[in-house]
DNA sequence: CAACATTGTGAGCAATTATTCAGGTCCTGC
DNA sequence: GCAGGACCTGAATAATTGCTCACAATGTTG
């Protein structure tokens, strides 16, 4: 409840395999509860409960609730990061645009899962150093290797690949998001494309030509 | 008793002027408080505490915390809809990229009053009805000025301007929440610039020598 | 001013819930 | 087979909080 920040490491380390089992049905149980009930009537109580566990058990994995949240949220993280530099070490399309396009669908289908977990996930989870860290850093990798894709390519002709990466980056994120969120209202597909050719030509046509040429 | 969910609509319509001050002081009150201390710890009667009346009076107005959020969310939203419409009402720019700019800068301004509120909002606001609608209409006339705009100008390119003008209006918006939500670690000048030059170059550059091919 | 309506008060109720703890059961090493 | 630790149990606790209600104060109307 309140913001007292307890550590969120778990109590006592898993000797046993039992033990391990044990968090387990706790993380999976707890994704399943937050997704079902959302984060204030996800209780403690019914985690413990669809894991089959008691609820003294779950305290002496996790201090709080908040820490089983935390665990969640980290997980998918390094879910997401593996998958990404899964996609990076196969061998990438030749066109630009289907990298872009590439890189999109990555970013729906990282999301795609469990959009109601996502979505307790991004509005509950406390901005532990922990975590901001983590996120920090995962997307400064993405950055890292759009911008050095970016200078790779002849056919861009951004000026700061720095900023252009980020905007990339960002904007995937975002729209996917957003796509997820809000599945009925759009069609898909065509925004799908748009996006693509969006980016697409951001990248590579330069600077405007156009008559008025004041910076 | 009423039916099974509570209404959001106030229990009493205010006759006296001391009513409508009082009503106007909790959602004042309620602003602040909720931005302090977020939802979960903003309680009923710290707002009250902090608009200095009565608990009760708070519940006289107001059924429930949540209707006091939904308030403060339309608020929101009708004050960004308006400034919109002032914008739009004044003279446009010459060149299209100026426009852009003009828009971007509007979604910017109406977030960059009180951050730590919008996140609330953003994240404890129940999706009720009421609400739904408000946003999506709100959304869809943006959409449609967007897309007017778009089939007016000669130098846009893009065939499927309904998608376009979703895009561009999502784009605008969700990166304008981004760069308030991290304002330290993004150069905002050269942010706004680039996603300026994105949109830009994605509406005047026609599709590319490629396969799409729907009018 | 009297009768009535509107508005304001705040102690306390009812319900919920995160968390504890005293005491069990299970496992492992000797 | 037996000690001692690891693991598990779940009723009970302590604390919080949304919200009600019986009553008081203030305004309005005739």
């Amino acid at each position: 409840m309140t913001s007292g920040h307890r550590g969120l490491q778990p109590r006592k380390q898993p000797r046993q395999a039992r033990a391990e089992l044990t968090r387990q049905r706790i993380l999976t149980a707890a994704a399943h509860v937050f997704a079902e009930h959302g984060y204030a009537a996800g209780t403690t109580n019914r985690i413990a409960e669809r894991a089959r566990i008691s609820i003294g058990s779950l305290y002496q994995y996790y201090p709080n609730k908040d820490a089983i949240l935390v665990e969640l949220v980290i997980r998918h993280l390094d879910e997401g990061a593996s998958a990404v530099a899964r996609s990076q070490d196969g061998e990438l399309p030749d066109s630009l645009e289907e990298i872009i396009r590439m890189f999109v669908r990555a970013a729906i289908d990282n999301h795609l899962d469990d959009p109601q977990l996502l979505r307790v996930m991004a509005e509950h989870a406390p901005l532990v150093p922990e975590l901001l860290q983590r996120i920090s850093r995962h997307e400064q990798e993405r950055v890292a290797y759009t911008r050095e894709l970016l200078e790779r390519r002849p056919e861009v002709k951004v000026g700061d690949t720095e900023t252009a990466a980020r905007l990339v980056v960002s904007t995937i994120e975002l729209l996917a998001h957003k796509l997820i969120a809000a599945p009925d209202s759009i069609d898909l597909h065509r925004f799908e494309n748009e996006l693509v050719a969006m980016l697409t030509r951001y990248l590579t046509h330069g600077a405007e030509p156009s008559d008025n040429a004041q910076p």
